[in-house]
DNA sequence: TTGCATTTAAGAATAATTCTTACTTAATTA
DNA sequence: TAATTAAGTAAGAATTATTCTTAAATGCAA
């Protein structure tokens, strides 16, 4: 999640679907506002299933489609995962992954140490160009460990 | 890719199948050596084809069946991914990632400054137990660069 | 040598994603 | 406010990736 404030959000919303000429429709709105208040990293599937109760007609396609429009302007980013559906991320703000081997859960948290990681010099030539980097931690929640 | 030798590689499979109780039999074989050999982060289509040429009518259930067996017994791993097939890691040991947005390719690098980062504290409770970290690079590589 | 794991075979099922075409609706802007 | 045009609806199909099913044959390991 975004920890701005919702109506924040929202003007952030407005001001780059305009700058990137994309209308302000109501779905578009409500797809965008639906990834933003998951609380876990969505796929397209839970998006579609809350927005579905706003809009009963709306299509998974639509929803899905839009969930990749916003990523292309980047309100949204896609997580790293290890199987099944993608899963969207709405916090674009700098920060590092936890994921649970069991359930899939994929915790946020921050680091400024992390943040300031820098991709090491021998790969300058292969990648001239790198845009982010992230920690990925990999273990089993609670909920899962108490399980067994 | 893991660095030792050829014959070590080998010694390392027959013994981590021997005391799993898998037996070692020649596709299984020729699908981990496939996968260690194996330039860039393979999927189990590209395993497939490539055992294809030594065992002509396997099948791609059995390679992929396979590829899943080698990974739980941690003979493999499986690459963070964001869109596309599986990607499976032929090394094992404690490495990072560098994405191409473009074009997929995922290239190894080592650090031991990153092999230190540890879970922030904050996560201990809610994540009891961490088995692994990697940091993941995303950018844009020569090649892709040079497209345009 | 024999038991059982494994592979083969072939098809089917499922999940996830994307595309197609045509029609309708509605957000923007001139 | 009317025109333009992006976007949504609809329904189905196609594609890609993965997993399962059943049954028979094979061959590794004790």
């Amino acid at each position: 999640m975004n920890h701005s404030t919702p109506a924040k959000q929202l003007d952030q919303f407005i001001e780059i679907c305009r700058r990137n000429n994309l209308k302000i429709t109501p779905q578009r709105t409500a797809i965008y506002q639906a990834a933003v208040n998951a609380e876990n990293h969505p796929s397209a599937d839970d998006i579609f299933r809350i927005v579905s109760r706003e809009f009963p007609s709306i299509s998974f396609d639509t929803v899905n489609r839009t969930l990749l429009t916003l990523t292309k302007i980047r309100l949204l980013t896609v997580a790293e995962s290890y199987k099944g559906a993608r899963r969207f991320d709405p916090n674009v703000e700098d920060h590092h992954h936890m994921h649970c081997l069991k359930c899939g859960k994929i915790v946020d948290f921050t680091s400024d140490e992390f943040n300031k990681l820098l991709a090491p010099e021998q790969l300058k030539n292969k990648f001239p160009r790198v845009f982010s980097s992230r920690v990925v931690f990999n273990g089993i929640c609670e909920d899962c460990d108490n399980k067994g």
